[in-house]
DNA sequence: CTCCGGGACT
DNA sequence: AGTCCCGGAG
């Protein structure tokens, strides 16, 4: 066994996370489910989900038979609603083209919708012992720290340079590659960090690899990986209506793409954008801007509503400031189109939401707080 | 409050 | 290179 996983398998038996719900399970299903609500979402965040998830979907077969909104209703929350449709829809390819058996090759693996390289990797390791290793951003940051690899790990020579090297690295007894993926993950996410790596702590430093990493005799652990400056976000505004009836609300259903794609949502303008946070407060709409989807019979409806200040919602590149219309209406004094519904309050419960709309309902007690 | 981290897809 | 969200850290 090469020394880099000989040191990384003997940290984890004595340092390595315990007792989260998907480690040790072989079940492909499983840890497919549990690795894409892994991705871009923090361990905290998806241990409750990933067992509410088992229990209402507990087979491939089971999610994909489940209506899409039920998936997305299961999703909302967890973001990248792209991750849920595609969930959906690689569930239905195994349920349909692989007879409800997950592929062994990772270059299978890597075909089906949300499946990448690495997540394809993880899969083939933990269940079928795979040689082959995962290049996740915590695997991507040890070794370009143990190596001193100094330059933007994005571009195409960098990038192979660290499949080269991880693929290197990887233990030669096929039997150790699920403890040995779960070590790379576990090793980068509590003690090569991207902030305060143990390394960095004058009093105890117990990294195993601090006699090797280029980067620690360097003195280059916070400059490595080099930390490429993201392009600021556009400001945008729109307004939303908070439609009442009785116990029903009007909502909207997005389209499958794009922001917040195939959840529901208040009735809402387009997005305009301003060039400062100055603009947002005298940016005005009319009703005519909710069009095609919704009107009422009586302009003095929307113009005597009452409105609330604009919240704000941080997007990864757009910031949104959404000011609220409340109405409440009969349903013959509202005309909407299609992509509309009255939804009784007491089903809210059961449709996907983004978290903003959600938070605004439960702080309305439109919808009970969950938490 | 602001900032930052985290894969797949186009 | 740009598009997708949220929660935790600071």
């Amino acid at each position: 066994m090469s020394s880099f996983a000989q040191k990384l398998v003997k940290w984890h038996q004595n340092y390595g996370r315990r007792g989260l719900p998907w480690q040790g399970v072989r079940d492909p299903y499983k840890v497919w489910l549990s690795e894409i609500m892994l991705q871009q979402t923090q361990v905290a965040t998806v241990i409750d989900r990933y067992q509410l998830f088992l229990s209402k979907f507990p087979t491939v077969n089971a999610l994909a038979q489940a209506p899409l909104d039920d998936v997305m209703a299961l999703w909302a929350g967890l973001g990248y609603y792209t991750r849920a449709r595609n969930l959906h829809a690689c569930a239905k390819i195994i349920a349909s083209e692989f007879n409800g058996k997950f592929p062994e090759e990772p270059e299978t693996l890597n075909k089906l919708p949300g499946i990448g390289k690495s997540t394809a990797r993880a899969i083939a390791a933990f269940c079928f012992n795979h040689s082959a290793s995962i290049l996740d951003a915590n695997v991507q940051r040890l070794i370009a720290r143990v190596y001193g690899i100094e330059g933007s790990l994005k571009t195409s020579s960098e990038n192979k340079k660290l499949w080269d090297l991880a693929d290197q690295l990887v233990p030669k007894e096929a039997a150790l590659m699920p403890i040995y993926t779960q070590a790379l993950m576990d090793f980068g996410a509590t003690v090569c960090k991207p902030t305060a790596p143990i390394c960095q702590n004058q009093v105890v430093n117990n990294c195993v690899y601090s006699a090797d990493c280029i980067a620690f005799k360097n003195g280059l652990v916070m400059q490595i990986p080099l930390k490429i400056k993201k392009s600021p976000s556009k400001i945008v505004v729109s307004e939303m209506l908070l439609i009442l009836s009785q116990d029903e609300i009007l909502l909207e259903k997005r389209p499958s793409s794009g922001i917040w794609g195939g959840l529901w949502t208040l009735p809402e303008t387009p997005w305009v954008e301003v060039k400062s946070e100055n603009e947002v407060s005298n940016t005005s709409f009319q009703l005519e801007q909710f069009q095609p989807v919704v009107t009422f019979t009586n302009q003095s409806i929307y113009d005597e509503a009452k409105i609330l200040a604009p919240l704000k919602h941080v997007f990864t590149h757009r910031t949104l400031y959404f000011s609220t219309k409340v109405v409440r209406v009969q349903k013959n004094m509202v005309k909407c189109n299609q992509s509309c519904d009255w939804v009784k309050k007491s089903d809210l419960g059961h449709l996907g939401l983004p978290t903003p709309i959600k938070k605004l309902l439960a702080d309305f007690q439109v919808l009970k707080r969950v938490d």
